[in-house]
DNA sequence: GAATCGATTCAAACCGCTTTGGATAGGTCA
DNA sequence: TGACCTATCCAAAGCGGTTTGAATCGATTC
């Protein structure tokens, strides 16, 4: 059924039908009513195929996801970051693009989607250090938000980020609190933009307190349950180890434990260890009470953010660059607790 | 640049180019090498807005994407199913169309996706026991290819799956090998096909050996760390508790670990566990040697196969429906050991 | 009673491509 | 030489919507 024969059937012309169903104001409502029931009764849905030739718009949102030909990994969060934007996304309408390409394909990717009008804009995700990606997109003109910031970009950009910083200052903070003075970093990889301000936080933090941090106590790696465990191994094994642990996922903290438990020490009381929470739904930090303590922030949260500032982005054209910073919460968990005496 | 300006250019019709382009037999060699070249400086892209109406086809494969509203869960597997899939798409031209609803909703997705020719098939996930989506794609005519089975469907269909019965077998049987009499089974939901499948193997298992299966050692329920941490707590706190676990995933096997760790007991020695493994990129089951004993099958690797699976049958319109079962190996890590000397 | 107006409706152009059904020209065959 | 191919190219008709510009008509205004 398309909207000729629907037309055809009412009596009416196609023009008077797609008004109606389009809610526009020159249409009898007694034509209207008439119009949208037999809509309904129908079942009648109009073409996306044709709407988006007629419009010029896509109505679609495109999500470029590279995947390293090396080590193949997949963004953990990605799963929670889609679903949160794709219930914006669907409640407005709009598709959801996904896009796997080699790493080296990005550019070629966003190139495509343009030429191609495949669509409206595109969430850009894991930014770096000076993103070039930025810039491109920039210059092609395709609409974009970024899932977090880049720092070092010359133009300005609209974003979603956490307050990675201030998350690590104040975890670092509440171990330095507790009376820990040898606190570890395990970070993620240092060319990310994420794990660059979550340095930062942890830096500050011990420079407040006058502490110098120890190189041997800053790994930087990608955030896997093994690196997190090899991390853990390493460092509590030095002559000085760390009595405590800052680090940046849930997934390569359940490594760190098996690290510390591999040492007969007991997490919690031997070692206290503070996590970034994404707040994943399939890696729930505890149930009722956390399992780590945690700096919490929902990625679900920030792709419905990311994704409505997109979609109003679009209504506005020619607007000002958006921003938005997340703070996350600092939640108190069964991971910590003050610093053992010293020996 | 589109085709009519890009004809003009060349001082051809747009007939001529778009054949050229597309590879048609008649067309002289030179024409079309002339505008291949044109085409490549322009650096035109065929708008995929006009090329999907005039066609009549979506070049697109549709994912729906139930979340659940209550516990608002994504699956874990998803983001590797959808890299493997994703994959083979691009390589095909195809786009991927990602429908994220409320899991109420997910049948008017399906029917919604049909009427507005959004894509020209989907990938149905999450098959359950007798699913009712399987009737509802082959009633409405939208292509498909399940990932999984479903038990009870009446009618044929398309699907690429694990041998989860003969992949759960297998892994109490080498728990028995071992001496283990007294094995745990940690499932997934059991209204999920696959569940419902490695019960089977676990119970098949027993019974070759003459075993009869305790129900207070087999427990169902969802995929997650904290389930999986109170399957194993409640479980090893019995009068005569299980010596070996079979356990649905990986993120329940790293509760289960914790459970056992916390009851003082050692994985491998005092405890043996199999776990399911389904090789995601995210949460490798360590690096060289697994941490696990595992039943291992890559998901990427059914994405791959499911998505090539279904652009063959579109392809093929009305062939028969089409079969891929893959064989999960059985992979020795860690977690297993002989049984423990009765007490 | 003619001109004007607002409320409705419609015919036709258009979006950018594919595809059908010729048209043209040169070569081949009897 | 005239009929018949073959190779190559093109005009025009879709695809199924949206949108522009105009038509219709009863009511209102002067």
């Amino acid at each position: 059924m398309n909207l000729k024969q629907l037309a055809s059937q009412l009596g009416l012309s196609p023009t008077t039908v797609s008004r109606a169903l389009n809610g526009y104001p020159e249409v009898n409502e007694a034509t209207r009513e008439r119009v949208m029931a037999a809509a309904k009764r129908h079942n009648y849905r109009p073409d996306s195929r044709a709407i988006r030739l007629a419009t010029g718009r896509s109505m679609a949102i495109g999500h470029v996801i590279p995947v390293a030909t090396r080590h193949e990994i997949v963004n953990p969060i990605f799963s929670d970051f889609i679903a949160g934007a794709g219930e914006v996304y669907s409640r407005s309408g709009y598709d959801m693009l996904i896009s796997v390409v080699a790493d080296e394909d990005e550019e070629t990717a966003y190139r495509n989607l343009r030429a191609r009008g495949a669509c409206d804009g595109v969430i850009l995700h894991a930014p770096r250090l000076d993103d070039a990606r930025i810039d491109l997109l920039t210059e092609i003109g395709l609409p974009f938000v970024v899932h977090g910031r880049s720092t070092g970009a010359a133009l300005p950009y609209s974003w979603v980020d956490v307050n990675n910083r201030r998350a690590f200052e104040r975890a670092t903070g509440f171990l330095l609190d507790l009376g820990h003075r040898r606190i570890a970093l395990v970070n993620g990889l240092e060319f990310m933009d994420f794990a660059i301000r979550r340095r930062k936080g942890y830096l500050d933090a011990l420079a407040a307190r006058g502490i110098s941090a120890d190189p041997a106590l800053m790994a930087s790696d990608e955030m896997t349950e093994a690196r997190g465990h090899r991390a853990g191994r390493d460092m509590l094994s030095l002559p000085d180890p760390p009595t405590a642990f800052v680090i940046s996922s849930m997934i390569s903290a359940l490594g760190l434990r098996r690290a510390i438990e591999e040492q007969g020490l007991k997490l919690g009381r031997d070692v206290s260890v503070v996590i970034h929470d994404d707040d994943l739904s399939y890696l729930r930090n505890g149930e009722d009470v956390p399992i780590f303590t945690a700096a919490r922030s929902s990625v679900r949260e920030a792709g419905r953010q990311a994704a409505a500032m997109l979609l109003d982005l679009l209504g506005a054209p020619d607007s000002a660059p958006r921003e938005a910073l997340l703070e996350a919460e600092l939640i108190i968990g069964q991971s910590t607790g003050p610093a053992p005496e010293r020996k």
